[in-house]
DNA sequence: CTCCTTAAATCTACGACGTAGGTAATCGAC
DNA sequence: GTCGATTACCTACGTCGTAGATTTAAGGAG
């Protein structure tokens, strides 16, 4: 193979990958997904749009870049701690890091991401789980279980309409007694509001308790 | 308050609501999601781009449209068989209403819909767990539980890539398995592949097992 | 019948988008 | 020096969603 030649990135350089990233997330964070072009994104970099594929391949992957940002956060958990108490820190570190970044979540929760990135999380269950005397099979199935979970309770805290406080809900609320169905009448107190918090822990213990008892 | 005067829909008129969101459906099977335009959509119709907002708000609520379709498909579960199987069965038939147009999913699981359409399997499922003694508040908590797996499901399930089959594990594999990570590499065979069906069951029946025993 | 109201379908046009293709400047390797 | 690679810029093309104005046709009211 021959050695790299030509003219190397340079410190000098406008941009680059990582400021190109960093400045989309916070794009998306101020005015949302679908706000996002490379045309804006450029603007706010004080460069030529064209400017931005000398760094990511087009739009899409840019996105992608974003995904793994977002999942780059999630925190470590330390290591030693129980079977059950690493899987729960890790979906919530999971969902904090979503959190922390709403509008974007979306990107991470709709993309399958092949990257390497994802890859630490699932050792991190996945050895315990093992350690435990699960068959790989079983382990991977209990992992994917609780992904699906975290991945199904965030989409639906995540792209929540903007909730014009209250308001929404009252009127949602009548809407759910006025339905004619009687067991939606009801529950409508409860189906009009959401606990995001508090069903995460419900749903998680559930399935904490039947993989990690 | 004035009688409607003037002239109403007709049966001649060349659109309607219900072909429009027909014929977008059968655009985003052919073609996905990303393809979708209100141009391309008349051309199909064969018809002015701008008539199709005579009968639709907009692209967005098009989608939606398109979204409450697919939801509509979703059979209701037959009353008087017991909690766990009208729970399974309504699990089931969301899961298969997703598939039957795995393209066009990604609409019912990215957004929350506030149409009244998506209250009757709510309906089905609310009913036999208060029936069972269910404090609302639990039901409804069990409820989102098991919704918030199914979209998680899924939503790993549905925008896959498009798998050239074989090549793509296997890369996949050699890849798990030089990851340099213990665990990853242990269960390699079992991260490579993904069996969505045995995935859904082993999850499901755990969920089902906590909340209707 | 003639008017009036209304909805359906069309036409034109605007600004924004993603990005292909080409050019000039700047560096390291030879 | 020359060469190749990399960055940043510029222009331009085709496509997009849809605002706005216009035309056409179908009742109902008189």
């Amino acid at each position: 193979m021959t050695a790299r030649r030509g003219r190397p990135p340079r410190d000098a350089d406008v941009l680059s990958r990582a400021r190109i990233l960093k400045e989309a997330l916070a794009l998306v964070d101020e005015e949302g997904l679908a706000a996002v072009s490379m045309r804006k994104l450029a603007r706010r970099l004080g460069v030529d749009p064209m400017s931005l594929y000398n760094h990511v391949d087009g739009k899409d992957a840019l996105l992608d870049g974003v995904a793994e940002v977002l999942l780059a956060a999630i925190p470590a958990p330390t290591p030693g701690t129980g079977l059950r108490e690493t899987m729960s820190a890790l979906a919530h570190g999971f969902r904090a890091a979503m959190l922390g970044h709403p509008r974007a979540a979306p990107l991470v929760l709709t993309r399958q991401l092949a990257s390497m990135t994802a890859l630490a999380p699932v050792e991190a269950v996945l050895g315990p789980l093992l350690a435990a005397g699960y068959p790989p099979d079983r382990a991977v199935h209990g992992l994917r279980a609780v992904l699906a979970f975290l991945i199904g309770t965030l989409m639906r805290e995540v792209d929540a309409a903007p909730t014009f406080s209250g308001a929404g809900d009252r009127g949602r609320l009548a809407d759910l007694e006025g339905s004619g169905l009687p067991a939606v009448s009801a529950a409508a107190p409860y189906l009009a509001v959401c606990d995001h918090e508090a069903e995460f822990e419900f749903g998680l213990g559930i399935l904490l308790d039947a993989l990690a008892p």
